[in-house]
DNA sequence: AAACTGTATTACTCCGGATAATACAGTTGT
DNA sequence: ACAACTGTATTATCCGGAGTAATACAGTTT
């Protein structure tokens, strides 16, 4: 069973949202994997199970779980679990970076904070 | 005076906030002048002024504006306003980086999303 | 003195997030 | 077959933040 840290301000599915898709893109989480119930989720991150229900929905819409009623919920099978949540993250960047580049932040800046993080010119 | 489009899902404020920022940034609003008092830019824009006034306040706690009683509020004087302003951008962006990089993205990807933003390689 | 400025205070409404208590239908394990 | 579990749906309620509103104060400008 995976924790979360429900420190920050969003909201608290999108914070499951995040976390699980954190954990799918990194591996922790494998595809056809099952899912803790919601209501198993929702007892061990004292949340109320609608919370994780609405996180799970959001999850499955997004193309990185399939949930089967009665049964459980997977995560999406083979490489499209990942690559939803990697495409998802991209465009988050980009939302980012126009609004960076929108207020004046220069591609030199942009590219000194990419070296920080992903490690100099690969 | 300056126009907003309040269409987005944040709040007013930060909206005012991040429209003032960027225009700071860009240079139409240049340090020293006088923007449009709290009650005018409220009317301006068919908010309530102590909706402005947050703005404003944020503002100036972010060091982008100085406000001096009974007379009016002002953009940073030399250099240090544009500064502030990319300053908020760029940790913003280095923030949607590390996020990015944390779910899986890779240099690859964020450089080809920035050559779409900021030109193909300066 | 009048009209403007930023600032402060208080109260009210509205809405979304979150909780809560259920209920239903289908699957699984015994 | 039965109990226990699964996802899903519905409805009601509570709470906090956002936004509105109506003021008031003190200082500046004209």
């Amino acid at each position: 069973m995976f924790k979360i840290e429900l420190d920050g301000t969003a909201s608290i599915h999108d914070q499951i949202c995040s976390e699980i898709s954190r954990l799918i893109s990194v591996g922790i989480l494998v595809p056809d994997e099952k899912l803790p119930a919601v209501r198993e989720t929702a007892k061990a991150l004292g949340v109320n199970p609608n919370t994780v229900q609405k996180a799970y929905a959001a999850l499955e819409k997004n193309g990185l779980i399939y949930s089967v009623p009665a049964k459980g919920s997977y995560v999406a099978p083979g490489g499209t679990a990942a690559e939803a949540v990697r495409k998802e993250a991209a465009e988050t960047l980009r939302a980012a970076m126009e609004k960076a580049a929108q207020t004046g932040v220069s591609r030199g800046t942009a590219e000194e904070i990419m070296n920080e993080i992903w490690g100099k010119k690969g």
